[in-house]
DNA sequence: CTAGGTTTCCTACAACTCGTAGGCAACTCG
DNA sequence: CGAGTTGCCTACGAGTTGTAGGAAACCTAG
């Protein structure tokens, strides 16, 4: 079956690893070359080009992501599921940066006229979903009803990726209490939110 | 004074505006002095680096949405001023998009041994602390106490932050209602976990 | 109105990155 | 062992970043 060396996942496993050390705009075609110790069009044979292969990370880390948080999810409801679950995005964010980086830093390109997606937009958006349809489980927990869950979701998801965001750029590094103090009352208020939304008092 | 033409400021405010039309992304040295009618050497007696002119773009970003939330929260308390705060915040973002992302793709540089910050970080961390203020002086007219303070200025900001930047990244595009319809909800539920902190219930 | 000084802008160039083309070598399977 | 497949390479063109040094345009002083 060929010569054996790098395959695709290879790359893009290393790439995120990148992105972890050196930023996310650090994962170019040339600097992975090098770390992986081949020369840049070598990697040509399992991306087509440095956009790809940025997209493809983006998908790769949505997984990774979903995995985490499916494995931290899976038992608990209401409050217990909804810290379960923030806190493991937020360890997923602390641990790798450079991978939080990519789950939001992609947008989704313009379709060029005539062409077709390339593979790796399309496994970004089905990895995307996977993630939605988590946060959709969390407020369901709630007993929010039919009618607030898309709201309730975007409220969670606004405050947790917002406070997440916020403190990875450092702007909640230079006042007091440190910011690993305030967020378990980010959790309180956001615990207490959701619960009056499924009273059905109306959001 | 000798020769009149560009001076540092045009140059910075054509790379607002370049980052607004095709992305933070595409605010490079090169598409800049293409847009300008110049030639790229042309643009290092007004920036020393690409770097510089993209944190020089985050400064100047930081301070027109300074202006303009102050101006929009002139008047008003409570709930009003909140409001009109996170509304300025949103429609800026919405009319800027581009402008709006250099205000958080840029961290702060590790500093380079020995050497000097660049004047532009200065500038723009500067005008971050114009936004921070700002967001301080709301959540003051709540009524909040003084050790809430901190943390009432993090739940608002990752709240407003967040929501807006799912937005623009189109992530609230796929399902319904609109996402203009949920934005006032959001205001909602801010503006009563506000109020119930500066109740002195603790948060 | 001319001379100086200042500032803008240019061409030329080195170093690097992206991406393509085409070829050699190593591995697997019959 | 032979054939096919696959991974990696060198060579190259085009474009970007940033430096060096010089020419042209403008303002002000005498």
């Amino acid at each position: 079956m060929g010569r054996p060396g790098l395959n695709r996942t290879d790359v893009i496993a290393a790439a995120a690893d990148l992105a972890d050390e050196l930023g996310f705009d650090a994962v170019t075609v040339s600097v992975l070359a090098r770390r992986l110790g081949v020369r840049s069009p070598t990697l040509y044979s399992h991306i087509s080009s440095g956009t790809d292969l940025r997209t493809a990370v983006t998908a790769y880390v949505l997984d990774e992501l979903a995995d985490a948080t499916t494995q931290a999810t899976a038992a608990g409801e209401g409050r217990d599921l909804l810290v379960a679950y923030a806190n493991a995005i937020r360890d997923f964010a602390r641990r790798s940066p450079g991978r939080y980086d990519a789950t939001t830093r992609q947008r989704v390109p313009p379709v060029p006229a005539g062409e077709s997606r390339p593979d790796s937009v399309d496994e970004a958006i089905t990895a995307g979903r996977r993630n939605a349809d988590l946060a959709l489980a969390v407020v369901r927990s709630y007993g929010v009803t039919e009618a607030d869950e898309t709201y309730a979701v975007r409220l969670m998801s606004s405050l947790i990726h917002g406070y997440i965001t916020l403190e990875l750029a450092g702007s909640f590094a230079h006042s007091e209490p440190a910011s690993e103090v305030t967020w378990p009352d980010v959790l309180d208020d956001l615990d207490r939110t959701l619960g009056r939304m499924a009273l059905g008092r109306g959001h």
